[in-house]
DNA sequence: CGAAGGATTGAATACACTCAAGGGATGTGG
DNA sequence: CCACATCCCTTGAGTGTATTCAATCCTTCG
């Protein structure tokens, strides 16, 4: 009875002691109003790899947080094929595209055993009108959804393959780093297949660009276990320069 | 004088009788409402073609809707290679990307002489805070952004040539009939090397694609004049089938 | 009128894709 | 517990689409 008791207090930490905190919506808010939003989220048990989270079509009526685990976010075009649009890591946001509409453009599925925190969005709207940082927080992460978008863009329409893996890889490892996991070395979630149709190439170029970078040196992998040996190298070869992230990195002035 | 007096009240417009009321933020709103808006708006004098509405790294005070004309966005990359990552219509609201870091990711040039409207951010959030309906078409907007960046990003991952094209001009077809334009006649703001930076091409493979849908019977072309003869061809070409928009089109179900 | 930028077209090249075969891990059922 | 099927990944060979390089034409604008 014990673990029990132990899994489902750990299922029901609050947002004020959650590890998250400053990676999620509660970033601003004083404890009170941190309080206030707990009430609404809605805890249910973890998703299993490979299980839905919504389905794209679907009625939009939550948005929900990542606590651990990942989801990713797809769409499929009439023709069949499918496009993955977002790779979701803890404290990460999913389902902000839905609003406009009402209903999810996207599918998502659990890409590993991943808890989440549902925020129902009609009260979410209503508590962000009384709280003037949980609004402008809502903002800010729906202006960082557009504004990764259109940097993912930017590498879909010009990089290389090369170039295109690197930005990914160092991507992830920054979030990662955020999350206080470690940034050189950590488990890929997704499969090649999804890497490759994520970042626009097949499964062979992204297996062989994998292949390239051991053999310089750059990294080594294990099928989804990656251990980064030059982040600086790869972060170069992705167009970062040294100590930036993808999304706050002021141009180069000195 | 009485053209200036004409000048004036022209460019004074009020939200209330503009003709893009259902398109842009006042949507929803009622009548109290949207003057409660309109005193917030400051409108000033047009931007002439090649005019900089801001720069890349300028800090981010006001979010902006253009009234006439046309705006084209683009980020630059360290090495210096530019990216558009947005071309805006009259009704459509621009800067949703720079709230986060309070600061624009991308820079902002008018492609043709076009006059806009001013919204001073605090203000705005403030605003919105107390009007919900405000509040909410703000969230459907910015989602909105996202679910269409999301499906330009499908295009550039697994599209052609030709796909990208034929999607590029329904798209703004059927932005331009939503705003009373021709949906089959119009001038391109953008030039050839701007369309191509857009989707991931370069121009060479614009002018040849446009050339080869020309001499197909799909449109015709003089220059940035444009004339769609076969509408629906050039959809079920961009993946979109008959009567849908880019954005909310059901999936196929009978 | 001359210069400069935009667009078109051609020829050759390159990068990523397709097709194909095989290896290695994981999971299921006998 | 082993045999088998399946899935995922890797590597090779050949192909094709869009790119690069280059020349020319047209339009615009000073």
């Amino acid at each position: 009875m014990a673990t029990t008791s132990i899994k489902l207090s750990a299922l029901k930490t609050a947002c004020k002691s959650c590890s998250l905190h400053d990676l999620c919506l509660p970033l601003g808010l004083d404890i009170g109003d941190i309080d206030r939003l707990d009430n609404i989220v809605k805890r249910s048990r973890p998703l299993h790899k490979g299980e839905y989270l919504f389905n794209s079509g679907e009625a939009f009526t939550s948005i929900f947080a990542v606590r651990s685990g990942s989801i990713k976010t797809f769409t499929e075009s009439e023709q069949g094929d499918e496009q993955i649009t977002g790779l979701y890591l803890p404290g990460e946001l999913i389902g902000l595209d839905a609003i406009h509409d009402a209903k999810h453009p996207c599918s998502a599925i659990a890409l590993e055993t991943t808890s989440l925190c549902e925020l129902p969005f009609d009260t979410l709207e209503d508590l962000s009108s009384e709280i003037p940082e949980l609004h402008h927080q809502l903002f800010r992460i729906m202006s960082k959804e557009i504004a990764g978008d259109q940097s993912l863009l930017m590498l879909m329409a010009q990089k290389s393959a090369d170039e295109r893996l690197a930005a990914f890889l160092v991507n992830l490892s920054s979030r990662l780093k955020a999350r206080n996991f470690s940034e050189t070395e950590f488990n890929l979630t997704m499969s090649r297949k999804d890497i490759g149709n994520y970042l626009g190439l097949t499964i062979e170029t992204i297996s062989r660009t994998f292949s390239r970078f051991q053999s310089e040196g750059l990294l080594s992998t294990q099928r989804k276990y990656v251990n980064i040996h030059k982040l600086n190298e790869l972060k170069e070869l992705a167009g970062i320069s040294d100590h930036c992230t993808t999304t706050d990195c002021p141009s180069k002035t000195a």
